[in-house]
This record gives C-alpha cells, sequence and structure tokens, in this order.
RNA sequence: GGUCCCGUAGUUCAAUGGAUAGAAUAGGAGUUUCCUAAACUCUAGAUACAAGUUCGAUUCUUGUCGGGACUACCA
C-alpha cells in the first residue's frame, strides 16, 4: 500500500509538473515533518522550484499548495510561511488511519528479508570483570541486534572471547603465588571479581619490582622486560601454547571462574548471545589463514620469520601478524574468527563488530586484510564503533582502578529504584517479590536509558558523584506512562475503535501525528545502527501523550470520546512496549 | 611528528543543508475536590574562533585554538 509520504509526493511532482512544467522523480521530492511552531503535517521547501517557477517563494508555494488542496484528497489545507509550504492533513484521514492501524509489530517489516546479520558485541577479556564500558558495548550490540530484527533481518548475536594471552596469564600467576587456593566458594567472591583481583595484584607486584630494578639505574624499559614476574608470565604463556598440562588445567579452572561470573552479569543486564567464538581456538584457525595468505603472496616474511602485510598502498602502515617465533598476535585472531563465521553461516548477509573507536585502526586494517585474502564478504562488515564512556578524571583504566564496575552501578541503580518507590509509596498492595522485581525494572531501565539515549558515536559522560536520574528525559518517566496508561486500559475494560469521531483537538492531534512516525523512525534506527533515534522519538511519543493525558479528560460524558481516547491510549501504550523493547527496557503496567 | 574523532544553555544530551537551534537537569513562577505529580504549564539561558561554498551553514570546505583516541613482535 502507497504511504501517504508517497501519495503526497506523487501529488507534489504531478503538481510540479503541471504549474511549472518541472519533470522530476516524486521520490527526489523531500517532505519533512512540519516544525511545532508552525501549523501543518508536512512541509514542502520550494526554493529549489523557484528557478522553474519564476515567480517569489511564497507565490510559488500558493500554487502548489492551491494544487495540492484541489488534488489531493488527504490534503486540507496549506499555509505559507517565506519560502516553505506547511501541508496539512484532514482529520478524516488521521482517524481512519488510526482505526485500521494493525498492532504494532504489523507495521513492520516481516522477518523474511533472507537477510542473516551476525552482529558482535561484549567480547571481553577473562581477567577482570566487566566495567561501565562494557555496559555501553553490550546495550547497544543488544539493542541494536533487536533493532535490526524489527527492520525484518535475521540476527545472531555473537562474541568471542578472549580468553587466551599475556592478560590471563598475569592473574595466573599470582594466584599461583598469592592466592593460596582461594576459590569463589572458599571466599564467597564473584569468580569474574576473584580473577580480576589477581589481575590487579600482579600489576602491584610487577610494579614494585620495576622500581627495585630502577634504582640498580636500569632504564624503565628494560626493567618492565626484565622484571622477573613479567618474564614468568611470558614463560606461562609459552607453557599454554604448548599445550602443558598443568597450566591448561589452572587455565581452565580460572576462566570457568570468570564464566559464571559474566553469566550473572550479563543475566542481569538483559542480553544474551547466540553462538560464542573463544579466541583460543580461532587464533590456530588465523594462524593457518595467515599462512595460507603467505603462500599466496598476499603477505611476507622477514628474515626473523615474522609474518606482515603491507598496507602502505592503502595509506596504513605495515601490520604484523605472526611474531618471529610464531605466536600469534590480536589481528591473528580476528582473521581467525571472521572466516569461521562466514563459513559456519555462508547465508550470512554482514558482519558487524560492535567495538570501542579507539580500534577504528584495528578494523580498517581487518577489513582490508580480508578483501586481500579475496573474500568477497569483507566490504560487507560493518565496524560499528562507539565513544569512550568518560568519568570526570578522564579513561577509565582498569589497572588503576579508576573504573566503574558493572554488577556495582546496576545495583546502584535498583538501591535507587527501591528508594524511590518507597518514598512515593504507590506499590503498596504489592508483594516483596513483586517490588523486588519492579525496583530492579526500574532502576535498569534508567541505566540503560541514560546510555543508549545519546548518539553511539559520541563519546559520553558519566559522572559517578551524581547518579543517574528518575526525572526528565529518562528510562522511568517513559515506564511511568506506560504504566499510567495500563491503568486506564484497565479502568476501560475494553479498547474499542468503532468510535464515532471527527475532530481532533490540538494534543490529540500531535500524538496521532507523531504515531504515524513510528515506522520511519525504526528504519532509521536500524540503516543507521542507532539506539539513540529510537530513544528520542519515544521520549518524543511520551512527551506528547503527557500532554495529551494532562489536558484530555478520558472518561468524559462522550462515549464516543472516551472510546476514542482510551483506544489513542492503547495505541501508545503499545508502541511504548515496542519502542522500549528495542531498547532492552521493560515496560512494567505499574509503578 | 603522522592519521582519525569531537567542541552546542551552568551541566548532560538533540537538531536527512532549511523556518524563531530543541529537550532534560540545576535556577525562578505556577498546577492535585479530577484517569498514578516518577507528571503538566510558564520563565530565563548556548552553536569555540575566522574565512569560504550556498537563496540558506550547528551541519559541507579550509585555517586557528581547545579536548580525546590511534600510531606495540599488548589484547
Amino acid at each position: 500500500m502507497e504511504s501517504l509520504e508517497q501519495k503526497l509526493a506523487s501529488a507534489i511532482e504531478k503538481g510540479l509538473n503541471h504549474l511549472f512544467n518541472i519533470d522530476l522523480e516524486a521520490n527526489s521530492i523531500l517532505l519533512q515533518g512540519t516544525k511545532k511552531d508552525f501549523i501543518g503535517d508536512f512541509t514542502l521547501v520550494v526554493f529549489p522550484y523557484l528557478r522553474a517557477s519564476k515567480m517569489s517563494p511564497e507565490k510559488t508555494a500558493e500554487a502548489i499548495g492551491e494544487y495540492l488542496v484541489a488534488n489531493c484528497a488527504q490534503v486540507s489545507n496549506y499555509n505559507v510561511v517565506k519560502g516553505f509550504l506547511n501541508i496539512s492533513i484532514s482529520n478524516e484521514f488521521w482517524i481512519t488511519w488510526l482505526k485500521n492501524l494493525p498492532k504494532v509489530a504489523d507495521r513492520l517489516p516481516k522477518t523474511n528479508s533472507g537477510n542473516t546479520i551476525m552482529v558482535e558485541y561484549s567480547s571481553p577479556n577473562t581477567n577482570k570483570p566487566l566495567h561501565l564500558g562494557h555496559i555501553r558495548n553490550n546495550l547497544l550490540g543488544y539493542s541494536v541486534s533487536e533493532i535490526l530484527k524489527a527492520n525484518g533481518h535475521r540476527v545472531l548475536k555473537t562474541q568471542v572471547i578472549n580468553d587466551k594471552g599475556i592478560h590471563i596469564c598475569k592473574s595466573m600467576l599470582a594466584w599461583l603465588k598469592y592466592g593460596e587456593g582461594e576459590t569463589p566458594n572458599s571466599s564467597g567472591l564473584k569468580g569474574d571479581k576473584l580473577v580480576g583481583k589477581y589481575y590487579v595484584k600482579f600489576d602491584k607486584e610487577y610494579k614494585k619490582e620495576i622500581l627495585e630494578l630502577l634504582e640498580t639505574g636500569m632504564s624503565e624499559e628494560v626493567a618492565k622486560a626484565k622484571a622477573p614476574l613479567m618474564i614468568e608470565a611470558q614463560e606461562m604463556l609459552r607453557q599454554w601454547e604448548a599445550k602443558d598440562t598443568e597450566t591448561l588445567k589452572l587455565w581452565e579452572t580460572m576462566n570457568s571462574w570468570v564464566y559464571q561470573g559474566f553469566d550473572v552479569t550479563y543475566q542481569r543486564m538483559g542480553v544474551d548471545f547466540d553462538q560464542l567464538y573463544y579466541e583460543s581456538f580461532t587464533y590456530l584457525y588465523g594462524k593457518e589463514k595467515v599462512l595460507e595468505g603467505v603462500e599466496k603472496g598476499v603477505f611476507y616474511k622477514k628474515e626473523d620469520g615474522s609474518v606482515w602485510v603491507d598496507l602502505t598502498e592503502n595509506g596504513l602502515d605495515e601490520k604484523l601478524l605472526l611474531r618471529s617465533d610464531g605466536t600469534s598476535v590480536y589481528m591473528t585472531q580476528d582473521i581467525g574468527t571472521a572466516i569461521l563465521r562466514v563459513e559456519d553461516h555462508p547465508s550470512l548477509s554482514q558482519l558487524i563488530y560492535t567495538v570501542g573507536n579507539e580500534q577504528d585502526y584495528h578494523f580498517k586494517v581487518l577489513f582490508l586484510i580480508l578483501e586481500k585474502l579475496g573474500y568477497k564478504w569483507a566490504n560487507t562488515c560493518y565496524h560499528l564503533s562507539y565513544g569512550m564512556v568518560d568519568l570526570p578524571s578522564g579513561k577509565m583504566k582498569s589497572r588503576e582502578g579508576t573504573v566503574v564496575d558493572a554488577d556495582d552501578l546496576m545495583e546502584e541503580m535498583v538501591d535507587k529504584a527501591a528508594e524511590t518507590a518507597e518514598l512515593l509509596g504507590k506499590l503498596d498492595g504489592l508483594s516483596s517479590e513483586e517490588k523486588q522485581a519492579l525496583y530492579e525494572q526500574i532502576g535498569l531501565a534508567a541505566l540503560k536509558y541514560f546510555i543508549l539515549k545519546v548518539d553511539p558515536r559520541k563519546r559520553m559522560l558519566f559522572d559517578p558523584k551524581e547518579s543517574i536520574d528518575f526525572n526528565g528525559n529518562t528510562g522511568p518517566f517513559i515506564q511511568y506512562t506506560h504504566a499510567r496508561i495500563q491503568a486506564i486500559l484497565g479502568r476501560a475494560g475494553e479498547v474499542s475503535n468503532a468510535f464515532d469521531y471527527s475532530e481532533l483537538n490540538e494534543k490529540e492531534w500531535a500524538l496521532v501525528r507523531h504515531l504515524y512516525d513510528f515506522e520511519s523512525a525504526v528504519s532509521e534506527a536500524g540503516k543507521e545502527y542507532s539506539p539513540a533515534i529510537i530513544a528520542n522519538y519515544t521520549y518524543d511519543l511520551v512527551k506528547h501523550y503527557n500532554s495529551f493525558y494532562q489536558t484530555c479528560s478520558i472518561f468524559g460524558t462522550d462515549d464516543n470520546e472516551r472510546d476514542f481516547r482510551v483506544y489513542l491510549s492503547s495505541v501508545t501504550g503499545e508502541t511504548i512496549a515496542y519502542l522500549l523493547q528495542l531498547l532492552g527496557v521493560a515496560a512494567p503496567s505499574r509503578m
């Protein structure tokens, strides 16, 4: 079916042709929503047509306006301000449109685009707990996945777990030296926290050793390399790569602690994965592929045996792919993982990497390498590059203890939700389990919305001293509106579209007009990979509803009016719930 | 040094090259006999600077100033 915009655009196209002899494609006509200070539903900027119309902007706009009122049934009126033609759509159209509106999910493309998109997110190292940076990553990855699904794609959520490398060896070594057999069970510490504790311990002892070496007159660079702990850690990595039984056993044990800890965090955050990849496996595959690349002449070997790729033709550097001792680097693993993923899922149409913008260069290199290796799908790979979360003091550094821990932050938000709810005292009559579940939903909503409303590409600031708000442009604000709507629907009993209603007041019109933009908001969010677009659209929708709610009494005396307003509330509530779900935020029916 | 990103109210965030740059919060003033005041209404306050392209620039180009990231045989 043709959309309203398409109808308008083709009417304008005919009008331009009829009036000024302009030959244009209808899809090249740009219609925008009318700004709220002006009257109208859509606005056409007429400046581009002045050359052909040979008239003033005002006259040109009026001529098109007249034409539309006469020739386009949906257009009821128009007004002209300078070069802007504001077009009003008839109440009749809006009410009919609303009456025949399908369920919210049916307004969107069906899941049969044939595209399967793999979205990678999270992908943590296994040597320390998740922090606020991971929260942004996880929420983005999850939400973008949901948004892509809403746009009719199949989505596979994945991550690659960085379970091998010097970082985990550092934790292992420190645990062996100072751990005295501590386990999550013996100490009651969450697994990832326990392993992280020994990572920090390693760093502390390592720094001590460096200081001692510096006092002997050694340079800092040499001291860092010669410190006994570092040498031991590197030796441990070699033993790991040589599949030493003891080392492997410890590695498995400590990783399993970390996974148990991560699971708890993921579950509370509400994110999940369809398939996991482990670096400890994919790096071997990457190595193979790199060696194949050497044979094909895509890469080259230096005299010391190290393998490199020359990207200077592409304006980049030379990049190391295998060390001289034959061990792999980060890039090696990523090459292997990517190829493996496409082999696992031959129908994959796109690979999306949710990774911070500090790795922009890394992904440029990775995609180029895949292209050079001859993989046609390389150009579909997309780096969903997001900005860092900064603290007022600057960047978070795990080793310096300036991180905001993911579990702590979620706990804090839930506590604050509980505190606020107690204060307002609206949840009386609920069991303590029900209350707790609500606090969880509300606290996490505040956190998730706070993160997701910001354009992913931009870096954002988080001040731990100022707790995240529950009023204003926030998650709980949106949830609250949803809950109020549920109360109305409960009281109304049933929702019917059999009302006889013809005149929208200002608030009703603004709400309906905004509801109309739902599809384009979801579609744009998908094209831009941006939950922020969903968040902002939802916020505006809720603002319009609250304004309507405040001014218009729903259970008035007029039956048709009541039925219409209940129906309008129902559509709004359903839309809010759907949008919140795209953000991974719960939509409680009471709060 | 090289490459890339970013500078919008006191603060945190918006604005496919379009109208009078929107919100929120903090500040000031109001709204509960009425469907949940986690709400609503009013008020005050910003495009770092300088040129250029354009009918029109927060948006595109160049330069200056300021902030950040990357530039490892780390991950």
